[in-house]
DNA sequence: GAAAGAATTGAACGTTTGTTTTATTGTGAA
DNA sequence: TTCACAATAAAACAAACGTTCAATTCTTTC
């Protein structure tokens, strides 16, 4: 046999996507063989190889494309005019629904960097780097304006990914307990842990208010 | 040749689990090859299999000793009188502490759990539980204690956790900023997180101040 | 100094790995 | 209908994989 009927180019390489992120996530890069992969996509190990040409391929176009995406989604949603206050909550809210809507890609692209070459891991990390900068500026500006209480910016936007980016590790979504459920939890932690005043929609249990009660 | 002179078991598997704990931390447990295990070791790939009878055996035993050493720890260092406010301090203290002096073992327990079998898994996600369960009394009592200002123990002690052991990703310790630094950054950032009513200075110190202290 | 046992080597086993090559078939345009 | 090309199958490659086994040497004990 040679080509089947009904294949698709565009289809099959969306499922190549699919299903290798899916078997990484699970299973780790090194643990998922291409055949492994093409089973899973119902195609045969050498079909692969006319839509990347060698399995590390695969794994960045993966990455730069989750990278890539995030960065664009973030840039989108980013409020153009608010204080700090404003754009740090955005930033969770929108960090949260993201990853976890993205739960295989996220694996991905954090547990994976070591198996990428230097130059694409440098690459990569690059792209990560612009979007941790982008936090600490938000930080940073909110330090500025006195609305919150940091003294190292990039100490903090460390503990805040790290911390929101956990959300996949034990969160799924059901019907009792949506995403914006979540993430609403995490921005109030994320206000309190920048040291945040307590401010409209974000009503923390302040220290203030808890010293008065 | 056989037999080398100088050769002694309890070195040699010392050596092994060092070795490993490295690689494994490095490239990952599927990208270590027991060659290359052996070779770093200074021995052939069959004298592991005096030592471990099978790869999966050795990241098991080196996940169960981390875990082991995790809780026996803590348990040694946990104070035995104290309220939440200082025993959560503690947690901080010990976790950041432990995990900075084995970065490896941590990376290793924390990324490899899925190339266990289904009963070892379960085996280290107990241990793993027993954990997560003193966190989670601690806040528990200081929120019934009006210590603390949390709705919800099991939430909060995963995104304390997520947060605190983020501290292996990006810190090394060295002469100007030592492990206890961070980690009373952390402890400062976690009682912000559980809403700790202030007692003492709190204020999240700045590295540069950490410095030149 | 000889016997017993601990520690390791070197070679080999069968499998699986990522990848390449060649041939073959379905598909869309002329 | 034909023809170029896109898409895949099937088979094969050398290399590397985890693991086993027999042989060999060091170490200890008596």
């Amino acid at each position: 046999m040679a080509r089947t009927i009904g294949s698709d180019g565009e289809k099959t390489l969306a499922a190549i996507r699919e299903q290798a992120l899916a078997l990484i996530a699970r299973r780790g890069y090194e643990a998922m063989s291409m055949r492994a992969l093409a089973a899973a996509v119902g195609v045969q190990a050498a079909a692969l190889y006319r839509y990347f040409p060698t399995k590390e391929d695969l794994l960045y176009s993966l990455m730069d494309e989750h990278m890539t995406a995030l960065l664009a989604s973030w840039t989108m949603s980013c409020p153009a005019n608010g204080d700090a206050h404003d754009t740090l909550a955005a930033f969770v809210r929108h960090h949260v629904a993201f990853h976890v809507g993205r739960r295989h890609s996220t694996h991905v692209s954090n547990m994976e960097l070591r198996a990428l070459s230097p130059e694409r891991l440098t690459a990569i990390l690059k792209l990560r780097a612009a979007y941790e900068k982008d936090l600490r500026r938000i930080l940073r500006e909110g330090a500025d304006a006195g609305l919150f209480a940091i003294d190292d910016a990039a100490f903090t936007a460390m503990a805040i990914i790290q911390m929101i980016t956990g959300v996949i590790v034990w969160f799924r979504p059901d019907e009792r307990l949506t995403v914006a459920d979540i993430a609403e939890t995490y921005v109030a932690m994320t206000l309190r842990l920048a040291g945040a005043l307590p401010r409209g929609v974000f009503r923390v249990p302040s220290i203030a208010a808890l010293r008065t009660a």
